[in-house]
DNA sequence: CTGAAAGCGCTTACAG
DNA sequence: CTGAAAGCGCTTACAG
């Protein structure tokens, strides 16, 4: 009997109140509770006072599901968050919550494979229609973009560009950073120069290739050396082992990311090369081990704050405005020199 | 005229569809239409059949605000992320997620330093009505715990143990961590053996610390000399460069995390030391940058993915069964045996 | 400024 | 198994 008894009681000590309980309690309208609580409603002063000392009697809040059920608006935005080892992302999301919060918006998770196991699992994104979506996975080429874009939800890609598609993307300006790493590792007398790649489905590898490439052949007469990694620490490793010992081994690397820049050096360092005398090497990123001590990678640096921030603005906009004009936003990458590069000679 | 009638023509086009819609198409009741979507609910087979075909037809999604406002279950899992460097969490983040969708919830994120900022900002988290949070800021010591525990919202924390609150919590196992870290290093016979503390007021650095210093008191006869530095690359540089130019320096370092590990290592390098010989070295975690080929650090790993599951698997448990009583589990750690040590001689 | 009332899109007894 | 209807907790014309 007293243990039956006792959740009963539990269950009313903690039910949450809502705005009729907070009406009855002011001795007002439940319709007043309800503009007391909205920006802007036409309350008096005095109604509004006596319906917030009520309100934090009860402890209210109002409930977030009747409002989006009758306004049409979720107050979520979906975020796709990839299955990588890259602090870049986490830094990403840290910023974006933030920037969200801020605006008044939650934020809902969804991991990347989530999504890619399988068409059949519709996300449950949809069902708590999302206002809008920030895409951050490098790899993924699904059609969540497509679904979303049907459904009329904006989306923002942070850091990635898909083929084709007219969606909204902020990213770095990697093909900026291709070039000036090209124009670094020749003016430092560079003849073998070589990129090595990341995942080649992305466009982030795509386009800092793609910058080196050109400007390589421009500068040199001749294309850099190729070599197709992914973009993890291991694989910069295996790209050395491999590279380092051939007939004339590269003399400059650019690097996909600092990720591989960094398995790299603790591979020609095991084989007894000197950085950068005998090998030069920048890396992209700027992720904090490229500041370690042990490494001091000359990298450039993406502003990630600016971006989360800048995707967040771009992705508010075009949910509040509801226009779909496309926008592309291009940031600038900063050169961080430590001491992966040879000084240059006068 | 043209351009005012486009975005109406749009709205409409994209207006998602009810089961009211569905019910119409199909022919069947809008009840009906909830039931096909309703595990276990009463339809035919054939109705069921019809509903689904016309719910396809018309990219129904079953609305989660009106479902959750009508069974008073928001489907939502709050997880608060704490503004921190550490891979640790990362990793977590992503066994939580992805465990909570495989139970069909969908997570909140929560940044740390939004709830840190001030009471006057209700998280916008109780107004979605969690189901339950999952806490795994590792510094954050404030009263959203307890807010959460007013509202009878389960809450588990991940990776740290609050002082006192009887909340539910998954750990790993600290102390013994400590304890075989005060003998190995004893074993291979350190007789000034030293502890670079992280953030004191974490759990996690308070039982790596008292464990270690424990044994090595039992071990030695007297307790380990204790540097408080904290949880980062940076304090493990400074911490070896106060504590490695002492008269008689210490010649084994316990650390409370592998972040301050490296830290030590690139300092005590760049001094000449050479390690392990005159310098021995264990750090706690396994981050992936403790497997690069530079460092080969020695240190106890935890099973994130375990605990993440067992995380979600208290949480759902107290959610659906509505028990409060209280588990607090401590999952073991295991010893990775890496370059940081010297050999034990016979 | 204020209150009564309709309605958002569902679930779930209730009565067949 | 099926449908009509009540109701979850809000917002927002509507009429004072």
């Amino acid at each position: 009997m007293i243990e039956s008894d006792k959740p009963l009681a539990q269950k009313n000590r903690n039910r949450v109140s809502t705005s009729i309980d907070v009406a009855k309690l002011a001795g007002v309208s439940q319709s007043a509770v309800s503009r007391a609580f909205t920006p802007g409603g036409s309350v008096s002063e005095e109604t509004r006072a006596k319906v917030l000392k009520a309100a934090k009697a009860l402890g209210y809040r109002p409930n977030a599901f009747a409002k989006g059920l009758i306004t049409q608006q979720s107050g979520l935005i979906g975020i796709v968050f990839p299955s990588t080892q890259s602090p870049i992302y986490t830094q990403a999301l840290q910023y974006l919550t933030r920037a969200l919060v801020a605006e008044g918006y939650s934020s809902i998770l969804i991991p990347f494979d989530t999504y890619a196991d399988g068409d059949h699992s519709i996300p449950q994104l949809f069902h708590y229609r999302v206002e809008g979506v920030i895409v951050m996975s490098s790899t993924l080429e699904s059609h969540l973009v497509e679904e979303c874009l049907d459904l009329n939800i904006p989306v923002v890609q942070l850091g990635r560009v898909a083929r084709g598609a007219n969606t909204n993307c902020v990213v770095c300006d990697n093909a900026s950073g291709g070039v000036m790493a090209a124009e670094l590792l020749v003016a430092r007398g560079c003849l073998r120069p070589a990129f090595i790649a990341g995942d080649h489905a992305t466009s982030t590898n795509r386009e800092r290739e793609s910058g080196f490439c050109r400007r390589i052949e421009q500068l040199l007469g001749y294309p850099p050396l190729v070599y197709q990694a992914n973009f993890s620490y291991e694989a910069g490793g295996a790209a050395a082992r491999e590279l380092l010992v051939m007939p004339s081994p590269p003399d400059g690397l650019f690097c996909a990311t600092d990720l591989i820049a960094i398995g790299v050096m603790d591979v020609a360092r095991e084989m007894g090369l000197s950085i950068p005398d005998q090998l030069q090497l920048i890396g992209f990123d700027d992720i904090p081990q490229a500041a370690w001590v042990g490494y001091q990678l000359t990298t450039f640096s993406q502003d990630i704050e600016r971006i989360a921030e800048e995707s967040v603005r771009i992705l508010l906009c075009q949910i509040k405005r509801d226009d779909n004009r496309c926008t592309h936003l291009i940031l600038p990458v900063t050169l961080v020199q430590r001491g992966t590069l040879r000084e240059l000679t006068g």
